[in-house]
DNA sequence: GTAGCACTAGAACGAACGTTCTATCAAGTA
DNA sequence: TACTTGATAGAACGTTCGTTCTAGTGCTAC
């Protein structure tokens, strides 16, 4: 038999596919209006696969989705708050590469929980409580990376609240009107309100 | 409060009913998990009265909702505006608002519009275009105070539009933590901000 | 009266949903 | 060979969805 791989199953696992595609709908129009069936097809994948990998059905594929968003999320997150040691400067380019990538996937890849999240505020405890550490998480990268600056613990702690607030409501602004300059904007403030401490 | 002003009787509480409820219920979950038999149900009315008032179905009435919802939160950012002469402390009011209304409604009652305008985003111009609107409403109704109290147009406008980022940003933290705490921080920042203009 | 209209009422419909089910395939083990 | 196991495949199920449809109510005007 000449194998080559199969056309149909790349080299990436099925379950991996089903994840990734998972991820994609729900950041894009949230959970309810995405559909086991579309997430099969979107991934290559069969119905009886999704649920041989995720017996708990679609929440459980839901929260494992949401953790494999809010890790990429945290990657950009990252390379963001490392291209420079100012750490006003590092949160204004993480507002440009969110406003990048915003508008090169026209306007579908931003907050991978942002729009689950809202669906199931106090309606789904294993949702909400991945979507908690989501924002906990960054939340936490970037009050380390004012830490490192010299900011006291508290008032690096309280930064990156706000930081994260500023990022998240300037990219639902920024989702609703298709244009950048809400990201632009709040990149620009929350440097300034950084290097105000 | 927007009067209808059409020819019919106004004597129509059943119509006004089912914004409500369909507004509530949008807020809370969305769209899609929100379903036209609850929203008859949760206002009292039957499914013949919906579709007898809203033709167009489940999306008319969302375009309704999501006007009426827009209203409602225009006018808690307006009480609070009014607060005070000085903008940052009536920014900081608008938070502290905000977070009181989101905790005594047990974490529902935040932006009407957030949840719903994430489900479409590039789907649905009807929906993005009502939510484009209340968006841009608010964010003139901010810059209009910080201008009133001085600060050039240019710079009003730049700064209302991060007010807005931030409170619908800390909202959603709020929300996902059940805690009050990023919109008292982002209040904080806020006048802060505003004071270093 | 009764004709007309705005509104109420809910049964019924087709489509789509999440889920379950059985059958099959491929590879490893004995 | 036969048996097991992980994975694939998709038909079928029952439910719920948004919507349509027909019938009925109450009120106004003639």
């Amino acid at each position: 038999m000449d194998a080559p791989p199969a056309p149909r199953a790349p080299a990436d696992g099925t379950r991996t596919r089903i994840v990734r595609a998972a991820a994609v709908l729900m950041q894009r129009q949230g959970y309810e209006a995405t559909g086991i069936k579309r997430i099969a097809q979107d991934a290559g994948a069969t119905l009886g696969s999704v649920y041989h990998f995720f017996p708990g059905g679609k929440k459980e594929l839901a929260v494992e989705a949401l953790r494999h968003g809010a890790q990429e999320f945290t990657d950009l997150l990252r390379t963001g708050l490392d291209s420079s040691d100012d750490p006003a400067e590092a949160v204004a380019e993480c507002a440009r590469l969110l406003a990048r990538t915003l508008r090169d996937s026209d306007w579908t890849d931003g907050c991978p929980v942002a729009a689950t999240a809202l669906e199931f505020i106090g309606r789904s405890p294993a949702i909400q409580l991945a979507s908690e550490e989501a924002l906990g998480r960054w939340r936490e990268l970037l009050a380390g990376k004012l830490g490192a600056a010299g900011i006291s613990d508290e008032v690096a702690r309280e930064l990156a609240c706000s930081v994260l607030s500023t990022l998240e409501g300037a990219e639902l602004l920024c989702r609703v009107s298709a244009s950048e300059e809400p990201l632009h904007i709040a990149g620009r403030h929350l440097a300034r309100l950084i290097r105000s401490f």
